[in-house]
DNA sequence: GCCAAAATTCTTTTT
DNA sequence: GAATTTTGGC
């Protein structure tokens, strides 16, 4: 398959190794436009890594020369690492190679004044975003329950999405807020970023596009320097990703888009599945290459998650298939009672799992919602099981580190407003609303940034003494900081910073359990500051990659959301939560309609195709939401499975008999469940539960249960009873008794718990 | 200006 | 039920 004559690949190049028809079609066919539909699991990762390397391989383009984009931070690793290991250290730079925001960064901090912005511009997360745009709701007279912030950040998200700038909203679009005030309220958003000399995520990209059209000349430069585009995930990007690809792309036309309009699953946050649709008449003369064979999983999971997304309407179609001819295990569906059984049954599973030989990584447990991590969490603590959470809490979003990085943002960047106001009270300085208030007003009164008023303000008797001593003296400690940064290390100052301004003083007074772990991780963000260069480089990292790359490679479970979960294998998956108003998701469902019920589903495709060998759907009986208990009814989708590919149990009767019996005739309820009449039971069921105490009631299957034994070794432990110890999650507590491994703990404000002892340390 | 108690909202999914 | 925001008292 010649497609280049004029420019030979090395017929027996290593990274052609092993690649099948359609693949090794999509890595040669380098020059114009080429669209790759890659099922899930066909190997999509593999042909985008030995494109890059046939590209740099036969002297197509210098690293330097291709431009590569992908969602997320992770996948753009990934890519990294892998190009490396293919094409060698040469590749050691592929400054092009990243997330769409982070090349869009790049880009837009070296032309930054084209609008209106210093280069050294911060960038702002979700936190920041919203509390600018309530200030800016209530100076605009609005009443902020009404008109809550977070709608209209998702109005202006939206907009931003599609490349629209204030002035190109068209106006039925801004209506969408407080009465046809949203494009006004749009406007003064974006002209107060200008003066913080910010950004949010979305103009990362809507900047660089006014740029782009704005200045041809330095679109030109781009295009010049653009040789070969490469984009992973194209199902995911939304309008404003696509006018800017197709700038980039115009002028050579080499870009090779990688997608699965099954696997869209973010039009929540302005992904358009129509950018894959269109692909064709957006770029004409396409090349079209469809990825079909599967490597990943066995026939009945494929087979399981192809019926699944039949269901749905308007697909590009794909047909995977398998060589694979392991029948031995279908997907598995389990009735449970409620959470607490389905975290146990989950917990049970993976330690016979585990005693069978199966590593802790090969385990997935995959939800809709981040919440629903918790109840697994729990349980696993107390069978001290080792997991993880991927996505969840992330490092950089914790108070503490925000704090902290909003000193040094107020350091670098003395315009930060918003920085400015998290820590100017913070330690407890004296400086309260009333202060605060009198500096607001002079800066809106001059139009400058609130350091600045601050400053004259201290100069003034406006504030009483207390006030302005305190408020003084920290504009004192920030020169004195500044100009620590010409001549110690930028980790050390961030380390006097903290020190100096009563901030970690402040944590080492707290009595509350979580105070010395929140001491911890501000040591450790100092030592993060260290891998970089500059204070500024640290600062892009965190704005940008969320997320705290210092896992350690423990063998752990792994627990995450059915989104964090694209582009992930695993041999074994649990697919938890799945009934009706859980996933599918209620809310969207409310939103979205019919639209996103087909991405609910396509989302439960992505979940099952994670499967490498076994996947496990669970549904639970009875849930608790906002803290009251419902009753829930089995997701449709596990109606959607075809029978051939699925076995049913439960947990709830010891058969999976329960299911057909209860329902038809005996259940009063029944005519309440969709399907004609294939639903369980469970309104009922859950009527007699009701009578019993709630979680703990239930039927007695749960106590019949053989007794726990701990897989890992049951050595005493040799913390005594009596001893105080310290928990991550539960706080300080006291050993009531000690059973092998597990202690008994009463918590001081958790409650009494089981847990391991290696969970906990001696206070 | 600060803190504790009370009231309210909240759970999608992420760069 | 928890986390956040509002309120009322000091």
């Amino acid at each position: 398959m010649n497609v280049a004559p004029h420019s030979e690949p090395p017929l027996n190049a290593p990274y052609l190794d092993g690649l099948n028809e359609p693949q090794r079609d999509a890595v040669m066919t380098t020059d114009g436009p080429v669209l790759v539909l890659a099922g899930a699991g066909t190997g999509k990762t593999k042909v985008l890594t030995a494109r890059l390397a046939h590209l740099i391989a036969t002297r197509r383009a210098w690293p330097s020369e291709i431009l590569a984009v992908t969602f997320t931070n992770k996948a753009a690793r990934e890519m990294q690492h892998r190009i490396g290991q293919i094409v060698g250290s040469a590749v050691e730079g592929m400054p092009w190679l990243g997330t769409f925001h982070s090349v869009a960064a790049r880009i837009l901090r070296r032309h930054a004044e084209l609008v209106g912005l210093k280069s050294n511009f911060t960038i702002l997360d979700t936190d920041d975003q919203l509390r600018l745009l309530k200030q800016i709701i209530v100076a605009a007279d609005l009443d902020e329950k009404r008109w809550p912030a977070r709608q209209l950040a998702g109005v202006i998200d939206k907009w931003k999405n599609r490349g629209w700038t204030p002035e190109k909203v068209p106006e039925a679009e801004k209506g969408n807020f407080a009465e046809g005030r949203g494009g006004d309220l749009y406007a003064v958003y974006q002209n107060r970023l200008k003066t913080l000399n910010a950004c949010d995520f979305g103009d990362l990209l809507l900047h660089t596009l006014t740029i782009f059209t704005k200045h041809t000349d330095v679109l030109a430069d781009y295009q010049r320097r653009f040789k070969y585009i490469m984009v992973d995930e194209y199902q995911d990007t939304n309008v404003s990703q696509y006018l800017w690809l197709r700038l980039l792309a115009q002028s050579r036309k080499n870009i090779c888009c990688v997608g699965d309009d099954d696997q869209s699953i973010y039009s929540w946050r302005g992904a358009e599945v129509g950018n894959i649709l269109r692909f064709e008449q957006d770029f004409p003369g396409a090349k079209i290459i469809r990825l079909e064979q599967n490597y990943r999983s066995t026939p009945h999971i494929l087979g399981a998650a192809s019926g699944l997304i039949a269901a749905n309407q308007g697909r590009l179609g794909k047909t995977l298939w398998t060589e694979s001819d392991d029948y031995s295990e279908k997907v598995r569906v389990i009735a449970v009672w409620d959470g607490a059984d389905e975290a146990r049954t989950v917990g049970e599973q993976i330690e016979t799992l585990q005693v069978r030989g199966t590593p802790l990584s090969d385990v997935a447990i995959l939800v809709r919602a981040s919440f629903q991590t918790r109840e697994f969490e729990e349980r696993f603590i107390t069978l001290g099981l080792p997991y993880k959470i991927i996505g969840g809490f992330r490092f950089y979003e914790r108070a503490e580190i925000r704090d902290a990085l909003a000193y040094l943002r107020v350091l670098i960047q003395p315009d930060d407003d918003l920085a400015f106001e998290r820590i100017v009270n913070l330690p407890k300085r004296g400086l309260g609303d009333k202060s605060l208030q009198k500096i607001h007003m002079l800066a809106r009164a001059q139009g400058i940034p609130l350091t600045r008023a601050a400053q004259m303000v201290v100069e003034t008797d406006e504030l009483p003494r207390g006030a302005r001593k305190a408020l003084g003296d920290l504009l004192a400690d920030f020169d004195r900081w500044r100009s620590h940064l010409t001549e110690l290390r930028h980790a050390e100052v961030a380390r006097i910073i903290l020190e100096e301004s009563g901030y970690v003083a402040m944590w080492q007074a707290d009595r509350s359990p979580d105070a010395s772990g929140r001491l911890e991780n501000l040591n450790e963000l100092t030592r993060a500051i260290e891998d970089f260069e500059t204070l500024p480089a640290f600062m892009e990292h965190v704005s940008l990659v969320m997320e705290n790359e210092a896992q350690d490679d423990h063998e752990k479970v792994t627990l995450m959301t059915l989104h964090a979960a694209k582009g992930l294998e695993f041999n074994v998956v649990f697919l938890a939560g799945w009934e009706e108003g859980v996933f599918p998701n209620q809310r969207s469902l409310d939103e979205g309609g019919t639209a996103s019920l087909e991405e609910e589903r396509r989302l439960a495709y992505v979940g099952i195709t994670r499967a490498r060998r076994q996947a496990t759907i669970l549904h639970a009986a009875n849930r608790r939401v906002y803290g009251q208990w419902q009753s829930c009814i089995p997701s449709r989708f596990i109606d959607e499975l075809p029978p051939e590919h699925v076995s049913i149990e439960s947990t709830l009767t010891g058969g999976a008999s329960m299911w057909q019996q209860t329902t038809v005739e005996t259940d009063p309820f029944a005519h309440l469940t969709r399907g004609g009449g294939r639903g369980p039971g469970w309104a009922r069921a859950q009527a007699h539960g009701r009578a019993n105490q709630y979680g703990r009631g239930g039927p007695a299957i749960i106590e019949a249960r053989p007794v726990q034994k701990s897989v890992i070794s049951p050595k005493t432990s040799n913390i005594p009873v009596g001893a105080r110890v310290f928990h991550e999650k539960f706080g300080y507590g006291d050993v009531l008794s000690v059973e092998g491994n597990k202690l008994e703990i009463e918590f001081e404000k958790s409650g009494t718990k089981r847990v391991v002892d290696s969970f906990v340390t001696v206070a």
